[in-house]
DNA sequence: GCCTTGACGGCAA
DNA sequence: GTTGCCGCCAAGG
C-alpha cells in the first residue's frame, strides 16, 4: 500500500519500538530511507496519533527534543523511566543502553519491510 | 504553483 | 561546554 504518507510510515516505526527502548528522529528517517529527513519525522510526530508512543522518540544523543509536547519534558522522562529507560541527565536518556533498533533488530526490521513491501 | 513552517542533525565559531 | 547557522524533505496555507 503506497497510499501511506510519510507520517504513516513514521508512526509504523514508532509503534514498533518495544517498551523500555528509545529511538531518535534521525534513526527513524534512516529506516525510512530519508537519511536527512529527521525534520519530517519531527513534523510527523507533531501530528502524532494517540496510539503512537511518541515518548520513545527522542533527539540525537537521547536528548528530549520534544519533551514540551507532553506538557513538560519531565513528563516524557517519567514515562520512559517507568518503562525502564535509564537517564544520563535531566533531559537525556541512555541511548547506548536502550537505543532502538539494535544492530540485530535493525536487520530484522529491514527484512520485515523488504518482505512486506517489495 | 510558490512560500513558510517544523517535536532535527551535524559542524563551526 | 554552549550557542548559532545551514541543509534537508514533506505538508499546509
Amino acid at each position: 500500500m503506497r497510499v501511506t504518507t510519510f507520517a504513516e510510515e513514521v508512526y509504523a516505526v514508532v509503534r514498533a519500538v518495544p517498551p523500555g527502548r528509545v529511538t531518535t528522529y534521525g534513526t527513524i528517517a534512516r529506516l525510512l530511507g530519508r537519511v536527512r529527513g529527521a525534520r519530517q519525522v519531527g513534523w510527523a510526530m507533531r501530528h502524532s496519533a494517540d496510539d503512537v508512543p511518541a515518548q520513545r522518540v527522542v533527539g540525537a544523543g537521547g536528548h528530549l527534543s520534544g519533551g514540551w509536547a507532553f506538557g513538560h519534558p519531565s513528563v516524557q522522562r517519567t514515562l520512559l523511566e517507568d518503562e525502564g529507560v535509564a537517564f544520563v541527565g535531566p533531559e537525556r536518556c541512555d541511548l547506548d543502553a536502550h537505543g532502538w533498533p539494535d544492530a540485530d533488530e535493525a536487520a530484522a526490521w529491514e527484512t520485515e519491510q523488504a518482505a512486506g513491501q517489495p
